[in-house]
DNA sequence: GATTATTATGGAACCGTTTCCAATTATATG
DNA sequence: CATATAATTGGAAACGGTTCCATAATAATC
């Protein structure tokens, strides 16, 4: 591989030239330019990342941080990343990032160094697995940083959270609306803020309408399309009279129906059946899946400009309401 | 950020040892070891990675190049082959390549040296989106390159692919053998080779036993959801009386599955149907999904293995044998 | 205890860029 | 035309590691 140094000779010019043509940065009269020009053509030269990195101390990648429980991010919200990423010329390094524990009290914030150190500009933090003090703390030292689906007051600018207590209470009201008395739930787990929030508003909408839910009509999921089946089918041996089920995302909404379909219940009629989360399967199935939207992508991508701003001094407008919306399909319907 | 130096300075040792020390080659005694071992822990070190790449000329990440029109990995595959990259420390990088066109006839090398450049040991090529010839060049010139999704006869111990046309042929067969003679077909698009062999295979096996597929029981789709259900509702209105459909894959027959049940027609006992890939929401489809399985993960993490094989000396076992097996749910009933 | 083989160690040189400063050349001004 | 100003240019130094070689310390051998 030619070097900067190949290239100069080769220019009959200085390697300091070769350099500001290579950035575009400084002034090059236009017969050098296109000397060099030439050059670099004749001898295919690309310059060297890492030497770049180590001397201008820019990386042109940054960090996707989350642990798995915050959930897999999609493949396509990744791609929507990429492809903000992509005009400016830097890419993308993603970790499966560790949790505090007992053990590695320190476990999240060493994950987090690593990832630094491997030469990242900026830092996406996914989730809310980070403790709010760690993630004051980090801020303080490396001020790169921008919050997905996380919400820290102090940081209202470098936060991209959805209101999920809002969409569950939406989501709730929506079913009472309906004429729902009897209702039925697949959680998803509750580790995470937003899947306490979502729970929360849901049963708060519930309770203000004087409505509560048994105890044997919630299932606890883990948002697969498993868990959905098998969910269904438990609360359809549990009690099958209630007349409305909300799942806690699309997936376990989606084998839900299956499940309750295939044992002869008929969705809509018989029961009602919300999702959460507006993904591209909601409108496929059968009946077509009244959901709440959540856009994640939106976010998402809002979150990395601000990073794009913070790490390269763009000026990218940005987007910070992210309210929650029903969308009405055919999977609930008003009762009698 | 303490440097290499600063933690020699502070055990009192020279700064060969201290590097001795991080990579853990080279001897070094047991009294100097933890004298630098409580200075990087005191100083917080943690070694640059630009720096290390620089000198040392490895750079602990690994390529995946892939063109859209290959379509996307799904994120199982990624997070698959992370985990595979993982207790190695080696990162993975992804990009959007660059298919040869008129314009650019070089397109896909420049893209894939761009990526080499960015500091790759290897590089898997995912699909069939470069030409064999480059292929055969850059192997010669980059050696460290493992195939997925294709096969390149001479060079065997780098390819990674799937017998598609088998697979068609089976999927063909196996409608076939349940007595189906009206058969319906929602394809991908036909720029891939893998599209083409299967669909090769399938339309085979329809010929060798005398059925012939009516042009208008064709509909052209693209892999997706919505495709599925436009291309299921387009075939009802075409020739309503086929008994049997096959899609090209299982998102696309899922969506055919609502679309002709929300139409009334009963799902098998009136058209029976086939989908392609078992992804894990094929058995949650009403009713589950018969479909042909295809390896995808099996053949990435052989990938993977091969690749690590060859930029990091290791020696990982390696399969190469991915066959195609039917996977018989209850989607496909035999015809009276 | 002298000699040899082995293990440890320090540090200069190097990897391929960017950055900065001093020096040179071109342009503008009066 | 002399002078002030601005635009170019070359190259040393620095970035933070690895590697290699010469040297020192230790262990093994006779």
């Amino acid at each position: 591989m030619a070097t900067i140094r190949d290239v100069a000779k080769l220019a009959g010019v200085g390697i300091g030239t070769v350099s500001r043509v290579i950035s575009g940065n400084g002034s090059v009269s236009n017969k050098t330019l296109s000397k060099v020009n030439d050059a670099m053509a004749a001898l295919k030269f690309i310059p060297n990342t890492s030497a770049q990195s180590l001397s201008s101390k820019r990386y042109n990648t940054i960090g996707l941080w989350g642990t798995k429980s915050s959930g897999e991010m999609s493949r396509a919200t990744l791609t929507k990343i990429e492809r903000e990423l992509q005009p400016f010329d830097v890419s993308l390094i993603t970790t499966d990032g560790e949790r505090n524990s007992v053990n590695h009290p320190n476990a999240s914030r060493l994950s987090i160094d690593k990832l630094i150190n491997k030469g990242c500009d900026g830092l996406i933090i996914w989730g809310s697995d980070m403790p709010e003090f760690d993630i004051l703390q980090l801020e303080k030292e490396f001020p790169n940083i921008v919050l997905l689906n996380n919400n820290v007051k102090s940081m209202p600018e470098k936060s991209f959270a959805f209101n999920h207590y809002e969409a569950g209470y939406i989501a709730g009201q929506h079913l009472v609306d309906n004429g729902h008395k009897e209702i039925a739930y697949i959680s998803g787990w509750f580790d995470t803020s937003d899947a306490n929030e979502r729970h929360h508003g849901f049963i708060d909408a519930l309770n203000e309408n004087n409505i509560s839910i048994h105890e044997n009509l919630i299932y606890r999921g883990d948002y697969t399309f498993k868990k959905g089946f098998e969910g269904a089918n438990y609360l359809f041996n549990q009690e099958p009279n209630f007349t409305a089920l909300f799942c806690a995302n699309d997936q376990s909404a989606m084998s839900a129906i299956s499940a309750l379909s295939s044992k002869g219940v008929d969705i809509p009629n018989e029961v009602s059946v919300l999702g959460y989360d507006n993904m591209n399967i909601a409108s496929y199935t059968n009946p077509p899946l009244s959901t709440i939207h959540v856009p994640v992508q939106k976010m998402a991508v809002s979150a990395v400009r601000k990073l794009i701003n913070l790490c390269y001094g763009a000026d990218l407008e940005i987007d910070y309401s992210f309210d929650a919306k029903l969308i009405e399909r055919q999977s609930v319907i008003q009762l009698n």
